[in-house]
RNA sequence: GGUCCCGUCGUCUAGCGGCCUAGGACGUCAGGUUUUCAUCCUGAAUAUCGCGGGUUCGAUUCCCGCCGGGAUCACCA
């Protein structure tokens, strides 16, 4: 292994949202540059000028800065390598391509799209796969088995060309992954790949990828699954360009899998079970919504933490992991090698860790954006000593309310089958002796209203799950909520009073 | 179909030849705590380690075959 800085890139293409599959391997490139003190680059790969979706960059950009991945060099940030949108490097790709059309690795053809698609239904029709390679080749409207002046004669009349990788015959090609070990293949099961196209004059994502990872020096390729059977051709890319000994070392991650089902996990896996697969909200240019985790009330530490243990684990039984910790531990060596299946009811319970781990302080703020919507102001302490109350029966900020919410507006309506249970024709008379008995509390704080009312209830014996259920219902509408005594304090003598006797009338 | 990758509880996973009568977490169920709900604690059930052969004194761990799943086979990335 050369010793050489580590640099990783992800290099996604804007044709839509990032989905979480995606964020992982930004995720993991993160985790491992930073952890070997390296450097992370984003780049954009938008060679494919017919799937440009507007936003999309825009998107990729906002979701790894919410994720918290500080990026070294990339489109907005800039870098000795800038640009770093392919489509700006446009310049650069063609020498390459003629490098390797010089040193006989590479050659023009000028088949068209409707002719090799006839070649494929041909092929099809018979049960078999039409493959463009060293059997048909020389066969082909190729600078191979053209004239070297009917090609110039062609390519100044304007023909459409395209320039393809020549493979090479029966060759091992050996090749290392860091996560899958050896890997072998042969050439010969290999096609001639599409490097350049005349008729935007842009690389293939192959040429393009392969020579931009050499130019900007990058150490290793970190990225999903589905490009394992491209790797042979990368390979040998490197060799033919003469730059082995510059070429970064790959791994393949494993991929998300649909929850339940066969297959990898899509966009309609989280439309059907109802949950997000992307991270941020995202507004398709024809107006179609998808959902995203941190408008569905995820913490971006929680995000990274979940997707952190997709495919990866610590070799320990930790679990929760800050983002320094994620860097530390990280290593590729412990990078599973199969596929794992997205559990959506795992993510809330990371969820709820992070928020009971969160102050009260800093939820009591994002819990107040909530009350401001329904115009209730409260003062910040208050606010703070609920959250304190309620926060271990939530998984999200936005659950808070439907726990909390009797402790600023009374109670609307009351719970029928609480009611059953709690309330029969002897309670309004408890009731009323409760009411009497509260007033008659002069310090009114949560221990002491405990303790008073509980001594009241057992000498008079009342009957302590009586007339606790029945307060509970008065007070809240529901068999819900914390202790009774906190309820109380936190309303006030005044507001319980109120409540319990309203109950009286109306139940 | 060709090529490549993968295969431990329902799910995420630990395990890198004996510590495994296979551990943890999510979820599920039961009990306890609590005046309620949730949290929390305890416990339970779910894994013939895909199957079949080897190698070995010994295989979840090594090898082979099979089966199953996945990825990929565009002038897309």
């Amino acid at each position: 292994m050369t010793n050489r800085r580590v640099r990783v890139r992800f290099a996604p293409s804007p044709t839509g949202p990032l989905h979480i599959g995606g964020v992982r391997t930004a995720l993991f490139n993160y985790f491992f540059a930073k952890k070997h003190g390296g450097d992370f680059l984003l780049r954009i790969e938008d060679t494919d000028s017919q799937r440009f979706v507007p936003g999309a960059e825009e998107y990729i950009n906002e979701s790894l800065g919410w994720c918290g991945i500080k990026i070294d060099e990339g489109v907005v940030e800039g870098g000795k390598h800038a640009p770093y949108r392919q489509s700006e490097r446009k310049a650069i790709y063609k020498q390459y391509a003629d490098q390797l059309i010089a040193s006989g690795n590479a050659y023009f053809a000028f088949d068209t799209p409707e002719s090799l698609d006839e070649l494929r239904k041909n092929a099809e029709a018979k049960g078999e796969v039409f493959t463009y390679n060293y059997q048909i080749r020389q066969n082909m409207q190729t600078s191979l088995a053209l004239s070297e002046a009917e090609v110039h004669a062609r390519i100044l009349r304007g023909d459409q060309w395209v320039i393809r990788f020549k493979m090479p015959e029966n060759e091992e090609v050996k090749m290392h992954d860091l996560i899958r070990g050896d890997v072998v293949v042969n050439t010969s099961t290999l096609d001639d790949k599409v490097l350049f196209k005349s008729v935007d004059m842009l690389p293939t994502y192959h040429l393009a990828n392969v020579t931009d990872d050499y130019l900007m020096e990058i150490s290793h390729v970190i990225r999903g699954e589905e490009w394992l059977p491209s790797l042979p051709l990368h390979v040998l890319l490197y060799r033919a360009f003469g730059w082995t000994d510059k070429m970064p070392q790959f791994a393949h991650l494993p991929l998300l899998l649909k929850p339940t089902g066969n297959g990898k996990l899509s966009k309609r896996d989280g439309d059907k079970m109802g949950f997000p697969v992307f991270p941020l909200l995202w507004k398709s240019p024809e107006g179609e919504v998808s959902r995203g985790y941190r408008e569905d009330g995820y913490f971006p530490d929680a995000f990274v933490n979940l997707l952190a243990l997709l495919g990866w684990n610590s070799g320990t039984e930790q679990e929760l992991f800050t983002m320094e910790e994620l860097i530390n531990l990280f290593s590729l060596e412990r990078v599973n090698k199969s596929g794992a299946r997205f559990d959506p009811e795992k993510t809330k319970w990371f969820n709820h860790q992070y928020l009971v781990k969160k102050s009260n302080a800093e939820l009591a703020s994002l819990f107040k954006v909530s009350l401001n919507e329904k115009s209730i102001t409260a003062d910040s302490a208050k606010v703070e000593k609920i959250i304190g109350l309620v926060k271990e029966r939530v998984n999200f900020v936005h659950e808070i309310w439907d726990q909390a919410f009797f402790f600023f507006v009374a109670p609307q309506s009351y719970d029928e089958a609480t009611v059953k249970k709690a309330w029969n024709s002897e309670t309004p008379e408890l009731m009323k002796k409760i009411v009497a008995f509260i007033a008659t509390i002069d310090s009114f704080n949560a221990p002491n209203i405990e303790h008073l009312l509980k001594d009241y209830i057992n000498t008079n014996n009342l009957g302590m799950g009586k007339v606790m259920n029945a307060l509970r219902l008065s007070l809240v509408g529901a068999s819900k909520g914390p202790g009774v005594a906190d309820i109380c304090e936190i309303i006030g003598k005044e507001e319980t009073i109120e409540r319990v006797s309203k109950a009286i009338k109306s139940l």
